[in-house]
DNA sequence: CCATCTGGCCAC
DNA sequence: AAACGTGGCCAGATGG
């Protein structure tokens, strides 16, 4: 396969090349015997269809898009990384000044002990309140430097500053750089690997560079994907399942109301709090919106009433959290049901099933521990929920593949992200393979709710 | 020097 | 061990 690390760079978890020629008769006959016991395991497991079905035919698939790679716009890469480096360069000297002591901006253990030890220990700290904690000591992450910078009590400038740094320096470090080292020079594309047993749920994972996790939240961020650009003659085109996950849901539980709004169409975050609310969908404020959507969210992770009202900030309590989740219950007892049911389900059978018979065995579920148990339970949930999603999405990659080749050849499958796939074909046919795409997408399963996808072109991924 | 762990953070 | 699920990668820290 090509490699972003090219021969001759093997890493350490790799078997070194096989002395094959002499030994090759043998080697086939020891590969077939495990490939027998494997095909016979997966039969007596009742993993057949998955495996037959799936997991074999997109084998293919994925090997093509790891050939085909993507293109990457190096000079736009490198003119990012010199303005964000200008910019490090900067806050690293205003965090230096700002500093007690010389300390490194890049070391989560000193930032620790700069912010956190007391005036008179050694290092010397600025003794601010600890509020969070990771198994070696006093927590830095973005979540703390945030209540810091915003907590009057606290007349440093480092928590911004730092946060600053850090989410450039997580740009230039894990993406900026990463990315350019990862072209080959001699196409200019970048070919990541797609891994189909990497997960416990049935997703794929990405890696070397993994591509399922380019920036899009922020503005810096998302410029990343203006490198990322279709070949010559060719144009982008992307689509994604919209709230995938909670009309997975919708399909298992058959809760009327979550049903009837993806029926309707209509907003469905905006249709959870109405509910929730009690209040009309035109009353429903932003902040209402706001917190049946991180509920909608809770739901498919396995909830909790401490999780939910950390999430939801500090303008509920833990208790006002359990009430918002009560409500919900309340109102989508389908849902309720189905929660339960799952749990039900997965301590009876030790596993949790998608919607093909996929499943994962869940060994927690009978633990003693009660926190390792609560975990289980929150598996249980959302292995039903992101698998199924996982299984639609494959379906949909290998019909995809079969009739962009009988119609469209020249256009390919270059990427998949969990609910999205970017296609890269002739301008001359984006629009009929827009249709394509979106269509496949949506007839890759018929459920009990309809399937939305968006989709668009562009030549820059950033356009889409 | 290398391998592994940790905290942190990017995506869905 | 699990305080909301699934991943991969970075720099620093640690230990052989």
């Amino acid at each position: 396969m090509i490699g972003a690390r090219g021969l001759g760079q093997r890493r350490f978890d790799e078997a070194p090349l096989s002395l094959a020629a002499p030994y090759a008769a043998e080697d086939a006959e020891i590969t077939l015997a495990l490939a027998n016991r494997l095909e016979s395991t997966i039969r007596t497991r009742g993993q057949w269809n998955v495996y037959s079905e799936i997991e074999i035919p997109l084998v293919p698939v994925l090997s093509r898009m790891e050939r085909a790679g993507i293109r990457i716009d190096r000079d736009e890469l490198a003119m990012q990384r010199r303005g964000l480096e200008v910019r490090l360069a900067k806050l690293r000297q205003e965090i230096a000044s700002a500093a007690p002591w010389p300390f490194n901006p890049d070391s989560p253990k000193q930032l620790s002990q700069l912010l956190f030890n007391a005036p008179d220990a050694q290092p010397p700290g600025l003794g601010l309140r600890v509020m969070k904690r990771t198994t070696t000591g006093a927590s830095t992450d973005s979540e703390v430097l945030e209540k810091l910078a915003e907590d009057p009590n606290c007349h440093s400038q480092l928590p911004e500053q730092i946060l600053e740094y850090r989410q450039f320096a997580k740009l230039v470090g894990t993406y900026l750089k990463a990315l350019d080292a990862a072209v080959l020079p001699e196409t200019g594309r970048i070919h990541c690997s797609f891994h189909q047993t990497g997960t416990a749920t049935g997703r794929l994972s990405s890696s070397e560079p993994n591509l399922q996790n380019i920036p899009i939240r922020t503005e810096v961020g998302a410029a990343i994907r203006r490198a990322f650009i279709a070949d010559e003659g060719m144009t982008f085109v992307s689509a994604d399942y919209s709230q995938i996950e909670l009309r997975f849901l919708a399909h298992f539980s058959q809760d009327p109301g979550l049903c009837d709004a993806f029926a309707r169409g209509e907003d469905i975050h905006r249709a959870v709090a109405a509910q929730v609310f009690a209040v009309a969908p035109d009353a429903v404020t932003d902040v209402q919106r706001s917190a049946a959507k991180m509920v909608n969210f809770g739901i498919v992770y396995g909830i909790t009433a401490n999780g939910l009202a950390r999430r939801l900030g500090s303008g509920y309590t833990i208790g006002r959290a359990k009430e918002i989740m009560e409500s919900y219950r309340a109102r989508f007892r389908g849902i309720d049901a189905f929660l339960r049911e799952s749990v039900e389900d997965a301590k009876r059978t030790g596993h949790a099933s998608t919607i093909t018979g996929r499943w994962r065995p869940i060994p927690q579920m009978h633990s003693r521990n009660p926190a390792e148990r609560a975990f289980g339970e929150r598996v249980a949930v959302n292995t039903v929920v992101q698998g199924s999603a996982a299984d639609l999405i494959k379906i949909a990659m290998i019909r995809l593949d079969q009739r962009l080749h009988a119609r469209f050849p020249r256009a390919r499958l270059l990427l998949q992200i969990h609910d999205e796939l970017l296609v890269e074909a002739p301008t001359a046919d984006a629009e009929e393979v827009r249709t394509l795409l979106s269509e496949t997408m949506r007839g890759a399963m018929e459920l009990r709710v309809p399937l939305e996808v968006s989709s668009a072109t562009g030549r820059r991924w950033s356009d889409i």
